[in-house]
DNA sequence: AGTACCACCTGACGGC
DNA sequence: TGCCGTCAGGTGGTAC
């Protein structure tokens, strides 16, 4: 599921239940959701301390702790999400990190695949510039995205899943961008002219703004998007041209035949 | 530099 | 019912 989106929602859930509070313990389920990291780090690095504030670059979200430079790094991969809850019960199926609180509630990092992270790091900025993050699409204007795009080649949809140039698109909210701007996901960035890009920057920002404020609920999304209709063989909301299913650096991508050049 | 492919993981779904 | 292949909104390494 995490995009942008879905890692920006997931962070004003946090800061509507998780933040400003103490933890009290901190139970690592699965120690390879860790990666490097020992579970005694992550618990002693956490625990006696209040998530004092929360930030997000990209698909990427970090909690400062209190009376530290440390930030805890929570990666969604494909299948990760967050959820506060008190009664057992209410424990998501496949928790990999569960942090309690003196409140008597508890934070469930729950993610099925495994296949984001969870870290502790000594200095955000350091772990930024190794992973090579390009700046997050919600901050950047038109003048930058131009910059970025220009020199680069390859497709234009390859372009906006690299995270080392903007950090925060995936394949679902790229193939969204690519259909409202009207332009072929397979388009090499090169050849695309002044206005394109800005059509291109314009319809970024406005789709990610548009997923946010719907609180990525897919029902609440405008009847003429992408994602309601992705499926080979379904009709453009647009132009009821046919939606087609191609491959684009081995990731499946929808567009519209018809209106999409 | 760009792209293709494999690997890391688990689970859902369709076909036989 | 069960087994098998395929696919899934992410990313890193490697080889061409």
């Amino acid at each position: 599921m995490p995009e942008l989106p879905d890692v920006e929602v997931f962070r004003r859930y946090f800061d509507a239940t998780a933040l400003h509070q103490v933890v009290t313990g901190v139970e690592v389920r699965e120690p390879r959701m860790l990666k490097e990291a020992a579970p005694d780090q992550l618990s002693e690095a956490v625990t006696g301390r209040q998530f004092a504030r929360s930030a997000r670059r990209g698909k990427n979200m970090f909690v400062e702790l209190s009376e530290t430079a440390t930030n805890l790094l929570l990666h969604f991969g494909m299948t990760g999400q967050l959820k506060y809850f008190r009664n057992p019960e209410e424990e998501p199926g496949h928790t990999r990190v569960l942090f309690s609180f003196e409140n008597g509630y508890h934070l469930a990092y729950d993610n099925m695949r495994m296949l984001g992270k969870v870290m502790i790091l000594a200095d955000r900025d350091a772990y930024i510039r190794q992973e090579s993050l390009g700046p997050d699409a919600l901050d950047l204007d038109s003048e930058t995205f131009v910059e970025l795009m220009t020199g680069k080649r390859g497709m234009i949809k390859s372009a906006f899943m690299d995270q080392t140039l903007i950090a925060g698109l995936g394949n679902i909210y790229s193939d969204e961008v690519l259909f409202q701007s009207r332009i072929h996901p397979k388009r090499s960035v090169p050849d695309l002219d002044q206005g394109e890009l800005e059509t291109l920057f314009h319809q970024m920002k406005e789709v990610l703004h548009t997923a946010i404020e719907r609180q990525v609920n897919v029902a609440d999304f405008p009847a003429e998007y992408l994602i309601k209709h992705r499926d080979a063989g379904e009709t453009c909301p647009r132009c009821g041209g046919r939606i087609e299913k191609i491959k684009v650096s081995s990731r499946s991508t929808y567009y519209c035949t018809q209106c999409q050049k």
